[in-house]
Formats: C-alpha cells, sequence, structure tokens
DNA sequence: TTGCTAATGTTATAATGTTGCAAATTCTAC
DNA sequence: GTAGAATTTGCAACATTATAACATTAGCAA
C-alpha cells in the first residue's frame, strides 16, 4: 500500500499533529505570518483526526476550551490557515483537513470515505495535466480547481467484504 | 473554437431552454418519473441561464410566479432532477445548473468563469481516467466524483485583454 | 509615547439546507 | 369508478453554515 494512505491505517497520529504543528509554524515565519495561539488552536483542532472537521465543530472545542469564541474568530482563522496552505476547505461537505502536502504547490485530490470519513490527500500530476489539457481544449484557463471523490477506502472496503 | 463552448458564446438560449425540456420529458418517460410542474418549472429558471441558481434563487422566482412555495420544494424538485441527472449541483457555489449532457452517463467537469459565471459542463474521459487511476493507485473505490475548475472563459480573457 | 496595522471580540444577521407531519394528488388494483 | 396505497406537495419550524459591521485590543515601528 501507498505510504500516502496513512489516514486509513493505524498510526501515532500525535506525530502527525506535532509535524503539522511545526511545519505550520515553519511556514509562517517564511511568510512573514503570525501563527498567533487562536489560529494554532484551530489548526490543532482540525488536525485531531483525518476526517473533516466543520467550522462550528471547531468553534464548540473552543467554546469547552473555555475561549469565549464567536463563529467570525473560527473563520478568520480557518481564511489564515487556508491561505497559507496548512488547511483545506473540502467543499462537498463544507468541512476543513489538514493539508498534509503543504511543502509541494498542489492542487489537491482528495479521496474521502463515505464509510470512515477520512480524507487522503494526493497530489496527482496526471490528474492535473489531463484538467489543464481539458481547460486549454476550451481555451479556458484554470485558475482553481477542486477535485473530490467519494467512495470507499481500503480499510472500509476490506471491513465490508467479509460481512 | 469547440462548440461545447456554447455558454460562452451569444446563442439563441431559449432553444437550449426548450431542448433541456423536451430531453427531460423524454427522460422522465423512460424512467417512470413524473416530471410535474413543480419540477418542470424549476428546471425551467435553472436553464434560463448558463450560470448556477441558487436554490433560494429559485424559490424567489416560484414566489414571483405566484407559487406559494417554502424551501423543501425547491429543493426536493432539486433533488428530483439530480437523481434523475437532469441538474448538476456545483459544490463549490452551492447552486445549480442544468446539465448538459443528459445523454452520456457522465462524471462531469465543470470550467466556472469567475468572471462571468458561466458554466461549461465537460465530458473528459482522459480527467475521470486520470482520477480513477489515482484512486486505483491508493486502492480507493471511487463513488462519485466532484471536479469543478474555476478561471477565466475564452470571451473573458478577450474582453480583459484589450483594457 | 504616539500612531499605525493586524488581529480579535461582539452582536447581529444572512444564506443555505433539513425535519416532520398533514393534506392533496396520482396511481393501481379491483 | 372506487378504495386503498404510494407519491407528491404544503407548511411550519428549525438546523447548519457563513458573513457584515463595528468596537476593541495587541503588536510593532518611528
Amino acid at each position: 500500500m501507498s505510504p500516502s494512505a496513512l489516514p486509513y491505517r493505524p498510526h501515532n497520529h500525535d506525530a502527525c499533529v506535532a509535524q503539522a504543528l511545526t511545519e505550520a509554524r515553519a511556514i509562517c515565519q517564511q511568510h512573514n505570518a503570525r501563527l498567533t495561539p487562536t489560529r494554532e488552536r484551530v489548526l490543532e483542532l482540525i488536525w485531531q483526526s483525518h476526517k473533516p472537521l466543520g467550522a462550528y465543530d471547531v468553534l464548540a472545542v473552543l467554546a469547552a476550551d473555555g475561549h469565549n469564541a464567536a463563529p467570525p474568530t473560527v473563520y478568520r482563522a480557518l481564511d489564515f490557515l487556508q491561505q497559507h496552505g496548512l488547511v483545506h476547505r473540502i467543499a462537498s461537505l463544507n468541512a476543513f483537513v489538514g493539508c498534509t502536502h503543504t511543502d509541494k504547490n498542489h492542487h489537491g485530490l482528495f479521496l474521502i470515505c463515505r464509510c470512515c470519513g477520512n480524507v487522503l490527500e494526493l497530489t496527482a500530476p496526471g490528474v492535473s495535466d489531463a484538467v489543464q489539457s481539458a481547460a486549454a481544449d476550451e481555451a479556458f484557463q484554470p485558475d482553481n480547481m477542486t477535485i473530490e471523490v467519494s467512495g470507499t477506502c481500503p480499510g472500509c472496503k476490506s471491513d465490508t467484504a467479509h460481512d
């Protein structure tokens, strides 16, 4: 199995989070952007699993933290994190996941498991190229692309196989 | 220019609508599904342009029609139309467009112009194949795919060129 | 300090989408 | 044609997601 299938397998997720935060700090420093406590906390929450988290889910945890937060707080933090490529919004779910390809300049492709809810982000050059080419055929100048595939991940497929 | 670029060019749009409605009637008949007046009206409204229309936009027109409609009316009609492949939901816009490929069984690709708002639906086998292949590499079984590209359409590109 | 900019707090509201149940309509079988 | 079943619609309330507008605070530089 490809190593990128990480979310679909048991793993030490604390390491994922720690790494994500470390990378985020480095990236923000590079960008001269301020990873404030609120922003960092939101990023940490988004990273608590590989399942996309809704803005209001984040909000609820912040509230439980004792943070007196309102929707704009969360949306602003999420906007910031998106701008710096630290999280992605999954349009088909109205939810957010941590970016696992902060190093590459990517138009991510997302594999969303209907069963377990985990999302795997891929960099699929073949797909990007094919989209570019299709757009070029129409003289269309692409700017941003949303590619979200829902289906069944390997883990859930094998689970249902022996029912 | 490809003939599929129709939405980006002046054309007799009434013909688009008429054709869409005719096809819809045929398809519903084939499917033994009832294209009721409300559903047909909603389809007609969605087809009033090649720009995606929000559910509440549809609702507003129905209200102006004198139709005493509430949100569920519209969403139910839209669900029906989607189920029969007559309209598509554009996840990145929370809006709906008429399907221009009712004949093919398609995973559409949508080119969304940021400037004029028109949407062109393409059947891009290369893209579908690339996505299938990327998913297969991860042992992921795709079910449904959302591919939405925003950018600048040929018309708007040439408009801005001589500013 | 002072003044500027970025970030946050706060309140309210907009926009989008759903649930649940009752009434009406349409279909089917007799 | 009529009774009963199934589908469709009407309707009210509500849930979820996202933004607007404006006041306040924190960080930073002259």
